[in-house]
DNA sequence: AACAGTACCTTGTGTTGCAAGGTACTGTTT
DNA sequence: AAACAGTACCTTGCAACACAAGGTACTGTT
Protein backbone atom coordinates (compact mmCIF):
# COMPACT_ATOMS: atom_id res chain seq x y z
CA UNK A 1 0.00 0.00 0.00
CA UNK A 2 2.75 2.45 0.88
CA UNK A 3 4.42 1.96 -2.44
CA UNK A 4 5.57 5.13 -4.09
CA UNK A 5 4.63 7.19 -1.09
CA UNK A 6 8.06 6.76 0.42
CA UNK A 7 9.50 9.06 -2.22
CA UNK A 8 7.12 11.79 -1.15
CA UNK A 9 7.98 11.33 2.52
CA UNK A 10 11.70 11.36 1.93
CA UNK A 11 11.58 14.53 -0.12
CA UNK A 12 9.31 16.02 2.52
CA UNK A 13 11.75 15.24 5.29
CA UNK A 14 14.74 16.63 3.44
CA UNK A 15 12.78 19.76 2.62
CA UNK A 16 11.72 20.29 6.21
CA UNK A 17 15.11 19.47 7.72
CA UNK A 18 17.01 21.36 4.99
CA UNK A 19 19.47 18.45 4.94
CA UNK A 20 19.44 14.88 6.23
CA UNK A 21 21.50 11.70 6.06
CA UNK A 22 19.99 8.26 5.48
CA UNK A 23 20.07 6.89 9.02
CA UNK A 24 18.52 10.16 10.12
CA UNK A 25 15.67 9.76 7.65
CA UNK A 26 14.98 6.24 8.86
CA UNK A 27 14.68 7.51 12.43
CA UNK A 28 12.40 10.40 11.56
CA UNK A 29 10.09 8.17 9.59
CA UNK A 30 10.00 5.60 12.35
CA UNK A 31 8.74 8.32 14.70
CA UNK A 32 5.97 9.07 12.23
CA UNK A 33 5.18 5.35 12.20
CA UNK A 34 6.34 4.68 8.69
CA UNK A 35 8.97 1.98 8.76
CA UNK A 36 11.54 2.16 6.01
CA UNK A 37 14.63 -0.05 5.89
CA UNK A 38 18.05 0.46 4.38
CA UNK A 39 17.48 -1.85 1.45
CA UNK A 40 14.63 0.39 0.44
CA UNK A 41 16.12 3.76 1.24
CA UNK A 42 19.55 3.59 -0.34
CA UNK A 43 18.41 2.63 -3.82
CA UNK A 44 15.67 5.25 -3.61
CA UNK A 45 18.12 8.00 -2.67
CA UNK A 46 20.46 6.94 -5.47
CA UNK A 47 17.61 7.07 -7.93
CA UNK A 48 16.60 10.55 -6.81
CA UNK A 49 20.20 11.73 -6.97
CA UNK A 50 20.58 10.25 -10.44
CA UNK A 51 17.37 12.00 -11.49
CA UNK A 52 18.81 15.35 -10.43
CA UNK A 53 16.32 15.83 -7.59
CA UNK A 54 18.82 15.43 -4.77
CA UNK A 55 22.47 16.21 -4.19
CA UNK A 56 24.71 15.26 -1.30
CA UNK A 57 27.90 16.20 0.46
CA UNK A 58 30.06 14.16 2.80
CA UNK A 59 30.23 15.45 6.35
CA UNK A 60 32.58 14.15 9.03
CA UNK A 61 30.91 12.79 12.15
CA UNK A 62 32.44 12.57 15.60
CA UNK A 63 30.55 9.37 16.37
CA UNK A 64 31.48 7.09 13.49
CA UNK A 65 32.06 7.15 9.76
CA UNK A 66 31.25 10.20 7.62
CA UNK A 67 27.65 10.87 6.67
CA UNK A 68 26.08 11.60 3.33
CA UNK A 69 23.96 14.69 3.84
CA UNK A 70 21.31 15.05 1.18
CA UNK A 71 19.68 18.30 0.12
CA UNK A 72 17.06 19.13 -2.49
CA UNK A 73 18.10 20.63 -5.81
CA UNK A 74 15.94 23.32 -7.42
CA UNK A 75 14.43 20.67 -9.61
CA UNK A 76 13.86 18.54 -6.54
CA UNK A 77 11.91 21.29 -4.78
CA UNK A 78 9.76 21.74 -7.84
CA UNK A 79 9.13 18.01 -8.14
CA UNK A 80 8.28 17.79 -4.46
CA UNK A 81 5.57 20.41 -4.84
CA UNK A 82 4.02 18.48 -7.70
CA UNK A 83 4.25 15.20 -5.83
CA UNK A 84 2.62 16.77 -2.79
CA UNK A 85 -0.23 18.04 -4.96
CA UNK A 86 -0.64 14.54 -6.42
CA UNK A 87 -0.83 13.14 -2.94
CA UNK A 88 -3.60 15.50 -1.91
CA UNK A 89 -5.54 14.66 -5.06
CA UNK A 90 -5.11 10.94 -4.53
CA UNK A 91 -6.02 11.22 -0.90
CA UNK A 92 -9.17 13.12 -1.80
CA UNK A 93 -10.12 10.61 -4.50
CA UNK A 94 -9.69 7.66 -2.19
CA UNK A 95 -11.80 9.37 0.46
CA UNK A 96 -14.58 9.80 -2.06
CA UNK A 97 -14.56 6.10 -2.82
CA UNK A 98 -14.27 4.61 0.63
CA UNK A 99 -16.13 7.08 2.78
CA UNK B 1 2.46 6.35 -5.90
CA UNK B 2 -0.94 4.67 -6.15
CA UNK B 3 0.50 1.25 -5.68
CA UNK B 4 -1.50 -1.00 -3.42
CA UNK B 5 -4.19 1.60 -3.04
CA UNK B 6 -6.14 0.21 -5.96
CA UNK B 7 -6.97 -2.86 -3.92
CA UNK B 8 -8.51 -0.68 -1.24
CA UNK B 9 -10.53 1.27 -3.79
CA UNK B 10 -11.83 -1.82 -5.54
CA UNK B 11 -12.94 -3.45 -2.32
CA UNK B 12 -14.50 -0.15 -1.31
CA UNK B 13 -16.49 0.09 -4.52
CA UNK B 14 -17.74 -3.48 -4.33
CA UNK B 15 -18.72 -2.93 -0.73
CA UNK B 16 -20.61 0.24 -1.47
CA UNK B 17 -22.29 -1.07 -4.63
CA UNK B 18 -22.97 -4.48 -3.09
CA UNK B 19 -21.89 -6.00 -6.41
CA UNK B 20 -19.99 -4.77 -9.44
CA UNK B 21 -18.48 -6.03 -12.67
CA UNK B 22 -15.04 -5.03 -13.92
CA UNK B 23 -16.01 -2.51 -16.60
CA UNK B 24 -18.31 -0.97 -14.03
CA UNK B 25 -15.46 -0.58 -11.54
CA UNK B 26 -13.29 1.09 -14.16
CA UNK B 27 -16.03 3.65 -14.84
CA UNK B 28 -16.67 4.40 -11.18
CA UNK B 29 -13.00 4.91 -10.51
CA UNK B 30 -12.64 7.13 -13.53
CA UNK B 31 -15.33 9.38 -12.12
CA UNK B 32 -13.36 9.61 -8.89
CA UNK B 33 -10.31 10.53 -10.99
CA UNK B 34 -8.41 7.33 -10.40
CA UNK B 35 -7.59 5.75 -13.73
CA UNK B 36 -7.33 1.98 -13.70
CA UNK B 37 -6.95 -0.10 -16.86
CA UNK B 38 -7.97 -3.64 -17.67
CA UNK B 39 -4.46 -5.03 -17.56
CA UNK B 40 -4.31 -3.89 -13.96
CA UNK B 41 -7.81 -4.73 -12.86
CA UNK B 42 -8.33 -8.27 -14.12
CA UNK B 43 -5.25 -9.75 -12.48
CA UNK B 44 -6.09 -7.90 -9.27
CA UNK B 45 -9.62 -9.27 -9.18
CA UNK B 46 -8.33 -12.78 -9.86
CA UNK B 47 -5.86 -12.44 -7.03
CA UNK B 48 -8.56 -11.28 -4.62
CA UNK B 49 -10.84 -14.09 -5.73
CA UNK B 50 -8.05 -16.61 -5.28
CA UNK B 51 -7.38 -15.21 -1.82
CA UNK B 52 -10.98 -15.82 -0.83
CA UNK B 53 -11.81 -12.13 -0.47
CA UNK B 54 -14.12 -11.94 -3.47
CA UNK B 55 -16.57 -14.22 -5.22
CA UNK B 56 -18.41 -13.76 -8.49
CA UNK B 57 -21.41 -14.92 -10.44
CA UNK B 58 -22.14 -14.67 -14.15
CA UNK B 59 -25.08 -12.46 -15.04
CA UNK B 60 -26.60 -12.19 -18.53
CA UNK B 61 -26.60 -8.72 -20.03
CA UNK B 62 -28.97 -7.42 -22.68
CA UNK B 63 -26.28 -5.23 -24.19
CA UNK B 64 -23.46 -7.65 -24.90
CA UNK B 65 -21.71 -10.63 -23.39
CA UNK B 66 -22.40 -11.82 -19.82
CA UNK B 67 -20.85 -9.95 -16.93
CA UNK B 68 -18.89 -11.20 -13.96
CA UNK B 69 -20.48 -9.63 -10.92
CA UNK B 70 -18.17 -9.59 -7.94
CA UNK B 71 -19.24 -9.47 -4.30
CA UNK B 72 -17.29 -9.45 -1.05
CA UNK B 73 -17.00 -12.63 0.97
CA UNK B 74 -17.16 -12.46 4.77
CA UNK B 75 -13.40 -12.64 4.84
CA UNK B 76 -13.29 -9.89 2.23
CA UNK B 77 -15.40 -7.54 4.34
CA UNK B 78 -13.13 -8.16 7.29
CA UNK B 79 -10.02 -7.55 5.23
CA UNK B 80 -11.50 -4.39 3.79
CA UNK B 81 -12.05 -2.94 7.25
CA UNK B 82 -8.43 -3.61 8.14
CA UNK B 83 -7.19 -2.15 4.89
CA UNK B 84 -9.29 0.95 5.41
CA UNK B 85 -7.84 1.40 8.88
CA UNK B 86 -4.33 1.04 7.44
CA UNK B 87 -5.14 3.71 4.91
CA UNK B 88 -6.25 6.17 7.56
CA UNK B 89 -3.11 5.51 9.56
CA UNK B 90 -0.90 5.93 6.53
CA UNK B 91 -2.70 9.06 5.49
CA UNK B 92 -2.26 10.51 8.94
CA UNK B 93 1.44 9.61 9.03
CA UNK B 94 2.11 11.17 5.66
CA UNK B 95 0.34 14.35 6.73
CA UNK B 96 2.58 14.58 9.77
CA UNK B 97 5.65 14.41 7.58
CA UNK B 98 4.73 16.71 4.73
CA UNK B 99 2.57 19.31 6.40
C1' DA C 1 43.73 -6.48 19.56
C1' DA C 2 39.01 -7.25 19.79
C1' DC C 3 34.58 -5.45 20.01
C1' DA C 4 30.45 -2.51 19.61
C1' DG C 5 28.39 1.11 17.36
C1' DT C 6 27.45 3.78 13.36
C1' DA C 7 27.09 4.40 8.64
C1' DC C 8 27.30 3.20 4.05
C1' DC C 9 25.91 -0.14 0.04
C1' DT C 10 24.46 -4.38 -3.11
C1' DT C 11 22.08 -8.56 -4.65
C1' DG C 12 18.19 -11.29 -5.44
C1' DT C 13 13.22 -11.98 -4.98
C1' DG C 14 8.23 -11.11 -4.91
C1' DT C 15 4.55 -7.90 -5.83
C1' DT C 16 2.29 -4.53 -8.37
C1' DG C 17 0.83 -1.78 -12.42
C1' DC C 18 0.55 -1.26 -17.21
C1' DA C 19 0.95 -1.35 -22.33
C1' DA C 20 -0.17 -4.14 -25.82
C1' DG C 21 -2.01 -7.68 -27.41
C1' DG C 22 -6.10 -11.26 -27.88
C1' DT C 23 -11.04 -13.86 -27.67
C1' DA C 24 -16.00 -13.92 -27.71
C1' DC C 25 -20.83 -12.50 -27.47
C1' DT C 26 -24.70 -9.26 -29.18
C1' DG C 27 -27.13 -6.18 -32.02
C1' DT C 28 -27.04 -3.17 -36.25
C1' DT C 29 -25.91 -2.05 -40.71
C1' DT C 30 -24.99 -3.27 -45.41
C1' DA D 1 -25.63 -13.62 -44.49
C1' DA D 2 -21.49 -10.92 -43.92
C1' DA D 3 -19.37 -7.17 -41.95
C1' DC D 4 -19.08 -4.01 -38.39
C1' DA D 5 -19.33 -1.69 -33.84
C1' DG D 6 -19.90 -2.13 -29.13
C1' DT D 7 -19.27 -4.46 -24.88
C1' DA D 8 -17.04 -7.55 -22.02
C1' DC D 9 -13.79 -10.77 -20.81
C1' DC D 10 -8.59 -12.21 -20.35
C1' DT D 11 -3.18 -12.96 -20.92
C1' DT D 12 1.70 -11.93 -21.71
C1' DG D 13 5.85 -9.56 -20.99
C1' DC D 14 8.14 -5.73 -18.99
C1' DA D 15 9.46 -2.09 -15.57
C1' DA D 16 9.33 -0.11 -11.07
C1' DC D 17 9.26 -0.63 -6.27
C1' DA D 18 10.03 -2.50 -1.49
C1' DC D 19 12.45 -5.52 1.21
C1' DA D 20 15.19 -9.32 3.37
C1' DA D 21 19.59 -10.65 3.79
C1' DG D 22 23.75 -10.14 3.10
C1' DG D 23 28.35 -7.14 3.04
C1' DT D 24 32.19 -3.19 3.78
C1' DA D 25 34.39 0.36 6.43
C1' DC D 26 35.28 3.92 9.88
C1' DT D 27 35.50 5.34 15.01
C1' DG D 28 35.91 4.99 19.84
C1' DT D 29 35.99 1.80 23.93
C1' DT D 30 37.31 -2.12 26.39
Amino acid sequence: MRKGILELCILGIIEKEKEAYPSDIIQIMKKAEIIVVEGTLYPLLSRLKKGGLLQYKWVESNSGPPRKYYTLTGEGSQYYLELKASWFNLSESVSKIIK
